[in-house]
DNA sequence: AAAGTCTTCCAAAGCGCTTTGGCTTTCATG
DNA sequence: CATGAAAGCCAAAGCGCTTTGGAAGACTTT
């Protein structure tokens, strides 16, 4: 069933038709229902290849998904996806993800919005002065930052959280319990997200006149592996440090297999924060140790993500507002005192 | 640049240039170079949308994403997506994640295929008799099942591992061991992989003469908390099992730390297996003891479904050949005989 | 009553591609 | 030298929708 069959079977004009489906003004409304009608008895969808075609707009978001043998997801996608796919999904928008080298994206990005795949992208895990951020800019396609750049001569919108605010705090808890050497234990510091936990735990700590050693900060890929290692090498060390800010739960797993590993104990030799982001299947009360946190739902982040990048399509959002969402901060048993 | 102009600027027809371009034969292959060239040295590409338009075909692969505020996206379907990924972008194929109600997924599938969004689809973690798989089916869209459904009477393409085969394995293993009380701690016991895995227990045990009893086996969302709440439960009960077979890496983290909370340790007082879809982000051989696992890579068989989906698609494969991948058995310090 | 103004509808022109059906030209064949 | 086939090219008809530029009729206004 299409347009011009309907329309014929209504005997009016496929111009009428469509004007009536679409919410145009100039129709009877009387005319209108009927058309509604018709077009709902008889099961009648516009051909979207054929609108795209017509109007441009195709009722879908794009995300250029970086790949590559050696490339890994990062779990922390999938959580996002279902905060998106949640909201997307009662606005009848499909996501779709076009995978590209990792190394090349550029080329991905400009395909996709030359060929007017998509009404809109959004940008995850951005650096400081991305290249896809300028990018997306110039080509005028609307898009969303999930996270922050820097250092740019333009504004664009984004959706972000406190990263800094959250590890300031953090690190200011641990600091007041009395704690002189804090290490961090982050993710790739290549990341917009770990150089503000970075400048916020030091931060914190000059308050206090106290530093972030050299030597008591690593940033890594967040796997349980890497805190494992992280941890052994930081409290292996000669100064080594009394509590330890963590970037994921999933790191803080290897965390605390290095404590145990030493014959230490949390919170007793060690005092331990670690970022949550909200995932079902591992939740910080649950270490043997209940971990505490500063906690942000990656969930909620994708669901308003979509939520703009929806509002910026239709055009009832513009401007480049960024919005920095504020982190909480949940003390659980895995902080004490400084030892000794 | 379109093929208007393109033709235009080469004094040629669109259809020349179409042929040229998609590789027909009736062309000369002194045009096709210059054709070529130009399209190439002007940067053509052809217009999806109108190509969709002509065609049908939209090079995308669709999947139905259910969604909802109480539905979590597993994890593992990150690393399926990275093999997926990882091929679809060698082949210019892009994924569109159609978000749906977890509880009405048919909609949604009759609008892609209806709408021919998408030119082939998978389906993953079906259960038996899944009527996704019954629709698709009569829709006539080719599909890929990742993992496989049962009861029907008709075939269909899988590619799925030898879930079955593997907990055999392992629980055999088990039973050399000495093992008598063997408990599986298994995932939503709805989806056939879940089946599949306790069938090959129950096989394994029958024949050494031993069952595997009503209380001894958990099925549950996979989860680090629900690991932990099994394994509690299987070891505080009268006839508490000497060794668990898992389903997962993420639950394995729960077993684990119920074993220690109850001052018990493995591989001593309890044997443990679990499944490995190989995960970049948590490696069995570092859990505090090296972790025995029935290992896939999930990852592969994104890979894989891909392949086989661009093959369908363009013709090189038919019919309903289901394919099953080997589950390699990793034996590592987490078995030891049964203790006593 | 003439002139303007809405209201409501329509024919037809795109959007940019593929494909059908045919038309030349060339060339081997009898 | 006529003939048929093969090679190489093209005009035009879709694909199914939106949108432009009217047009007819009803209704006010002067």
């Amino acid at each position: 069933m299409n347009l011009k069959q309907l329309s014929h079977m209504l005997s009016l004009s496929q111009t009428t038709v469509s004007r009536a489906l679409n919410g145009y003004p100039e129709v009877n409304e009387e005319t209108r229902r009927r058309v509604m009608d018709a077009a709902k008895r008889h099961g009648y969808r516009p051909n979207p290849s054929a609108r795209r075609l017509a109007t441009g707009k195709t009722g879908m978001i794009g995300y250029v998904l970086p790949t590559g043998t050696s490339v890994d997801i990062d779990p922390h996608f999938v959580e996002f996806l279902s905060g998106l796919g949640d909201y997307a999904r009662s606005h009848e928008l499909d996501l779709v993800l076009s995978p590209a080298d990792a190394d090349d994206q550029e080329t991905t990005y400009r395909r996709i919005v030359a060929n007017r795949q998509v009404d809109a992208v959004y940008i995850s895990s951005p650096r400081p002065a991305d290249r896809r951020v300028a990018l997306v800019n110039t080509l005028g396609i609307p898009f969303i930052v999930h996270g922050r750049s820097e250092g740019f001569d333009f504004d664009y919108p984004f959706t972000d959280i406190d990263n800094e605010g959250a590890f300031h705090e953090a690190a200011r808890l641990l600091v007041q319990l009395g704690h002189r050497r804090l290490a961090l234990i982050n993710g790739d510091d290549r990341e917009t997200f770990a150089i503000h936990r970075e400048r916020g735990v030091r931060r914190a700590l000059a308050a206090s006149g106290l530093t972030l050693g050299e030597r008591h900060v690593c940033s890594l890929v967040m796997t349980e592996e890497n805190g494992y290692r992280a941890t052994r090498r930081l409290l292996e060390q000669s100064d080594a440090p009394t509590a330890i800010a963590c970037s994921s739960l999933i790191m803080a797993l290897g965390v605390v297999r290095a404590v145990r590993d030493l014959g230490l104990t949390i919170p007793g030799d060690l005092s331990l924060i670690a970022h949550d982001d909200v995932f079902p299947w591992l939740k910080p009360e649950n270490f043997s140790v209940p971990l505490s946190t500063t906690r942000s739902s990656i969930r909620l982040a994708g669901a308003r993500v979509a939520e703009r990048l929806a509002a910026r399509i239709s055009g009832l959002e513009e401007g480049a507002r960024g919005e920095v969402w504020p982190v909480d901060l949940v003390v659980r048993g895995s902080v004490a005192g400084a030892p000794g």
